[in-house]
DNA sequence: CGTTTATTATATCAATTAGATACTATCAAT
DNA sequence: ATTGATAGTATCTAATTGATATAATAAACG
């Protein structure tokens, strides 16, 4: 595991803007972050008690409820990360790849499912994807996120387009190639 | 976390063609599945240990060191495991969206520098798949996993080409939106 | 208005994973 | 002969996953 709890920084941006509470939190990043970077729910709270610890969040009792946010120490340690240019490219799982890498030791029509379903769930992403392009343009106008933003629902739908090509092409010639 | 050793389907899924130590399927991963299923190295004995106990995987010690080949259960485990079909796609972390989405925090300049790197690195990784791509044309001509390994990797050079060319668009639009 | 369901809010935990580190033996290069 | 690389195996700490648990409040329903 990388010495660096890189959750850290996720919760210390979200708080950048406004304080909110833990299970607001998790809204937002079911929301927006988990399309490029999933956090377990169960992540949040022990993390925000190390942010507290680390003297980079704090919390306000608030309504029966505890609100968090950035300390100054929190603001500089998020700006310190943010500069910080990433050295490389994301780390990925994909139990489809992993699964086609072995196909040749089952029949080819189960790997031409599993091609179709795939198809339908990369449909689906793109479909959300393109509905919260919308929407932020939509409902976003004048928020200083809204270019970020879409850049990264860009990033999304570009891929997933891609995906759906390859994963298309890919279900024709498993067809064509073994009738 | 999932409780579905997932790891152990990789490893059942290297030695389904031949028998194989420990430290040659460190070497299988990290030249084809850790583009697409990354394992650390330090999962490999423990779940050797875990599959030896469970009967799937057995392994007979040659000239001072362990080979590892797969059990009749063990094959059937696999085969079972390959016939599901994913329910769900992919999970994600990416470091560069991540703080894209935050970038309204920092400098635009920053968030350039960022993307050039981005850039580099998609490049390169890109040339990777391509020579993946031709050295299995060239060198596997008459396996019977080519095709399913071909699919991967032209998986992969789609994927980095429409992130290559999201980076080169973003890239373009940042350095004209705040001359 | 009482009951049921959903939401808000917080918390814990076992299993898995990441990646570093350690150790030993053999082989290749100098 | 010495040094560095490779082959081979192993352990460990910190982080993460995703399930599960509990409780209070709000919304929906009969």
């Amino acid at each position: 595991m990388a010495k660096q709890n890189r959750t850290r920084f996720a919760l210390l941006g979200l708080l950048a803007s406004e304080s909110l509470t833990g299970y607001e939190m998790k809204k937002k990043i079911d929301g927006s972050l988990n399309h490029f970077w999933k956090i377990s729910f169960g992540q949040i709270y022990p993390t925000l008690n190390v942010l507290v610890e680390a003297g980079e969040v704090e919390g306000e009792e608030e309504n029966g409820s505890t609100r968090y946010k950035l300390t100054e120490a929190g603001r500089m340690a998020l700006t310190d990360w943010l500069r910080q240019v990433p050295e490389e490219l994301p780390v990925q799982k994909n139990e489809l790849l992993l699964k086609l890498f072995f196909s040749r030791h089952e029949d080819h029509r189960e790997t031409i499912k599993k091609l179709e379903k795939h198809e339908q769930l990369l449909t689906a992403r793109l479909k959300v994807y393109q509905q919260i392009e919308s929407s932020l343009m939509e409902s976003c106008g004048s928020s200083p996120d809204l270019t970020y933003w879409l850049l990264t629902v860009r990033h999304g739908i570009a891929v997933t387009k891609a995906g759906l090509d390859w994963c298309r092409q890919s279900i024709t010639f498993m067809k064509e190639w073994k009738r």
